[in-house]
DNA sequence: ATAACACATTGACTTTTTTCGATTTGATGG
DNA sequence: CCATCAAATCGAAAAAAGTCAATGTGTTAT
């Protein structure tokens, strides 16, 4: 299997998982601080700690440390990628109707 | 976990698994028999199957069964459909910057 | 009717992902 | 220097997802 499918599979791992959609929908109204994440979501504090580095790595969400604490946010350039990613994927091609594609059965 | 979260994240496990993805790419250019797919992703017939079925159940798939074939294509509205909540989810809200969300820690 | 074909389903196994508790790292404050 | 706090990392256990061979189901051809 070719490797962009792997990596491109990466970045909408970000998506898959209900604790990170749920971290996601913290930070759509500004920056948290992951300790603030940790009192919304349900999970222990190393599980949200993994969680956010899937979600940083992936490009959607922007990690910054103060003194301290880690500050998140969701990346507006990493989002824009990944609907990107998804629009190339499901993209119908201009001529797929006239093709003739239907293979060994006719 | 909010239920939502749980079916969203459903939706985009059709994206996250490279022969998914792979068989999205195949797809592009027209509508396949299943035979087809099964001749150019590197797994087993009961495999492919299962794949579909995540494709299909995820929306971003139809199937249409003729005669001992079954023949799949990207589903424009549920590409659309999962364009739009991908957009939902990453979106910063308007005065996400005036918040003060810095929760626990300031 | 029967045989062959295309695909779905089942059950066992393997791999990957999620989860947690414990420990480590790094910054702050007394 | 030492205690405390926030977060990352480690190691092990549990849960979920992917894989295959075998079998079942429905269709077509003889």
């Amino acid at each position: 299997m070719s490797d962009i499918h792997i990596n491109n599979a990466k970045v909408f791992k970000a998506f898959c998982d209900e604790t990170r959609l749920m971290a996601l929908e913290l930070l759509q109204n500004g920056e948290k601080c992951a300790c603030v994440l940790l009192e919304k979501v349900n999970v222990g504090q190393s599980t949200l700690s993994h969680h956010m580095k899937i979600l940083v790595d992936s490009g959607v969400v922007n990690a910054r440390k103060e003194g301290k604490w880690t500050y998140y946010s969701i990346s507006a350039a990493g989002s824009e990628n990944a609907a990107r990613l998804l629009r190339q994927i499901t993209t119908i091609e201009a001529d797929a109707e006239n093709n003739d594609n239907l293979g060994c059965c006719e």
